[in-house]
DNA sequence: CCTATAGTAGAACGATCAGTACACAATCTA
DNA sequence: TAGATTGTGTACTGATCGTTCTACTATAGG
């Protein structure tokens, strides 16, 4: 009962969650979510109560259809080099394809770390909830079965290591694009030596 | 000629760089730096122009007593495991001596590129600059003279591993110090392994 | 049709924002 | 000491902030 929403729910966060994404939480006004998102304040407010509250929304959103999304190749490959590699190289292509105006929007959850994570318990716990899941995902993917040189403790290195490399690659995403590319790209390079143990660690393969 | 200022232009710098450490640029208001200061708005925009020309000159500050001393190591040492051992374990350090409940504050200049790097060209540049000149001091202290499986490419790459791990540390000072550990000794460990290259790449000596 | 419910519109809230105008105080040079 | 210069204190600007209130509109169930 009641009056039928004139608007698409899932339109609406998924524009929110752009705005912030380039302009962050603090850096974002109603005015802009309104003209984002095509609907008055009034509205908003009705549906999420809050600023804070659609910010919720659209990180919840973020996480689902941006970030799991290319988590999953590191589960559903054979753990191993392709599995992470794969992951890294479309991050990769998805930078590399982006025009050069491209609006500088980093990670979401990057700029959250930064900026409302410094304050706030609930962005600290999600930010830090995610991490958990991130690295989680790369220590089963670098997992080498068998091999006793490759303990639980050297592949928790390891997916630390991808998992910062991955992460300072989103951060400068709003700085300098190139050193960016050439992050991820010695993260498949170091990845690769982990693979390929007749190779010094480090160096790619001409 | 003149009045003769109250203040001490270094001590107001450093109060408002600590300032804008926590909250940010965006998140920082002129109440705020009135109060932190000591100063009146009317004698901080005497002094520094506006808000922004503030965060300009505690930048600088932040670099110059933050940053740059805690470089100098991996320039001064003989280049080497060593150089960059020390400069890994003086942040560890750093980040374990502090109290508990201290402001989780991370990097001005993550926080830089997080926020302000996204709008705004400027600070985009300064990030940028720092960027390269933390790259840089890494790469001499990673070189191996004389050693010709560990060419400029793989220094290259090092260095950029290195300096990723260690932003992406200061990234989550703000959300989980204990991660924020992890990553450092994970970053020492990599770089024990390149400069032993017994061990498996990435186990840290028991 | 009636009414309860829910969505929309617009105006307004007090608070705070960065920045400024101006009078006053102190110190310099001449 | 006179006057130029520079720092300080107070009050205020218009704009914008997130949020709320009220009136209005449309839909659903009975």
């Amino acid at each position: 009962m009641g009056r039928t929403p004139l608007f698409d729910r899932t339109t609406v966060v998924r524009s929110a969650r752009d705005l912030f994404w380039v302009r962050g939480f603090e850096g974002t006004s109603i005015a802009q979510l309104e003209s984002a998102t095509g609907l008055h304040r009034s509205s908003l407010y009705h549906c999420f109560g809050s600023k804070r509250g659609l910010f919720d929304v659209a990180l919840d959103d973020y996480l689902d259809t941006v970030i799991r999304p290319r988590l999953r190749v590191l589960r559903t490959e054979p753990a191993g080099a392709d599995a992470v590699l794969r992951y890294l190289s479309s991050v990769r292509v998805a930078i590399e394809s982006l025009p050069d105006d491209a609006a500088r929007r980093g990670c979401l959850l990057v700029g959250c770390a930064a900026g409302l994570a410094g304050q706030d318990e609930a962005a600290r716990e999600f930010v830090a909830a995610y991490w958990d899941e991130f690295t989680a995902a790369l220590r089963q993917a670098l997992t080498i079965a068998g091999d006793p040189r490759v303990g639980a403790g050297v592949v928790d290195q390891r997916a630390r290591t991808i998992a910062a490399m991955s992460t300072s690659a989103m951060l400068l995403d709003r700085v300098d694009r190139v050193e960016q590319l050439a992050i991820l790209a010695a993260a498949e390079a170091l990845v690769r030596s982990w693979f390929s143990p007749v190779d010094e660690p480090g160096v790619t393969p001409a």
